[in-house]
DNA sequence: GCGACATAACTTGTATGCAAGGCATGTCGC
DNA sequence: GCGACATGCCTTGCATACAAGTTATGTCGC
């Protein structure tokens, strides 16, 4: 189900993880520690552990003596996100040795991810892979610490995009991913620096923070309606409306 | 005591983290669950809690059974955290805009702190600070997940100094966070990311990855002899043979 | 019908109890 | 004297019990 491994110890937190990152779990989704419980099988503890951690990420959240919830990033903490991803991807790619061929092919594989879930109009899959891309560059160097950071960021991010991206367009990002690859590819980590910065600006501004948090997702959250979807309801397909203008992560 | 608050909610994570960034907590120290519980007087569950967060943060780890101890980074670890730094540090100036009066001056009050740990051969304040210096750039942003990030990785380069930076010389550092800071005031970030690059570069080949894991402090951690200092043993005073090649953070 | 209040059924917060394993000490066999 | 083994104390791992608080429900008064 997921396009990639997460290299991560708790079985519980990489599931909760995945479920978000793939889009199964959505802003404002309620998380009981009960219901966790009983589906892994393990006591309120470990899960506890689990979303502390997660918390910690500012993935998730509580509220005391209400219960745990998938993070409603506000629009401070979008464009904090967007501004640090700005900071960490330029900075890693400005001071970057050129890929040798086995980083290069690593990313080729990615590309091909892509392409093929656009083919197949996967928009679960897409959203993940759009997201995982960044992570995958910094992958390529083996630092651990850098790795994390990007994939935290990358899970908000996300979580950014599933609240404020009413209509994305998932070709236009593709096709920036394709210019930064070929950078990258060329061995001209300035060029891939700059272009990833533009990049991050441009799905930046399409993202539609007028939506304002008294929204559907919200309604949704207030109403308890916000349960893990059923399925067939988030398996969207790319639809035709989705224009040139706005970029999916 | 420290020089600067920690925005932190959970008191018991930032008296530990206050006491590793202060020294008064090296690299193999023993974490009693027992011992901080009461030190505490809170329980078992609160502690594990902390403690759990730190591990997520690379700051402590558990030995199943055993025991939590503050990280011994090896010199895998050391590489790639002043590598994620550079990355992230060089991306922020790089990217930020110059800054405003305001940040200058908070800054240049930091400068000041320096100066004056430097002249009352304060070591421990000192590390403190001269690892501060680089959060407070960033903290200048006000870019939160950013700030997060630079504290993260700025605790374990403490680990790593005082794991391998056997003489360190302050006053180089200082001279480098002084041309540093100069740049930053004067508008020129491009030039500040240069120089932060550099130093890192600098403070990193400094570091003696020589002195390998069999040394005295894995040792006094076999032998159980690594609880917290009593104090006097830790207050070094700026000795002259700090030459100037080594720089301290 | 409708509003206010009591109550019951949830939620998380925290402490505690017990299980499982590591490590040092002491003891027994030789 | 010395080595192997057993024992007991120590550690963390984990589940559970209970406390505290929030929300929803039902009921009573009007």
């Amino acid at each position: 189900m997921s396009p990639r491994k997460l290299t991560m110890q708790d079985p519980i937190e990489k599931t909760l993880l995945a479920a978000i990152t793939e889009g199964r779990l959505t802003p404002g989704s309620r998380l009981s520690e009960n219901e966790l419980a009983k589906a892994f099988a393990v006591s309120r503890t470990k899960v506890r552990e689990a979303l502390t951690r997660l918390q910690s990420r500012h993935v998730v959240s509580v509220q005391p003596r209400r219960g745990w919830f998938v993070n409603i990033p506000d629009a401070a903490e979008a464009a904090e996100v967007f501004a640090a991803r700005r900071s960490v991807e330029y900075g890693f790619l400005a001071t970057a040795a050129p890929f040798g061929s086995t980083e290069v092919n690593a990313l080729a594989a990615h590309m091909a991810e892509e392409r093929r879930a656009i083919a197949q109009e996967d928009r679960a899959m897409l959203t993940c892979l759009m997201g995982d891309f960044h992570v995958r560059i910094v992958e390529q160097s083996g630092n651990r610490p850098l790795i994390e950071v990007m994939r935290n960021l990358t899970a908000r991010t996300i979580l950014i995009s599933l609240r404020y991206q009413s209509n994305r367009n998932a070709l236009a990002s593709h096709e920036d991913h394709c210019a930064i690859f070929d950078a990258i590819a060329a061995g001209d980590m300035t060029t891939a620096a700059a272009l990833s910065r533009d990049h991050l600006d441009d799905v930046e501004s399409g993202l539609r923070i007028d939506i304002g948090p008294s929204s559907l997702d919200t309604l949704r959250h207030t109403l308890r309606l916000d349960q893990v979807p059923t399925g067939a309801d988030r398996e969207g397909t790319l639809s035709n409306d989705t224009i040139l203008h706005d970029r999916d992560i």
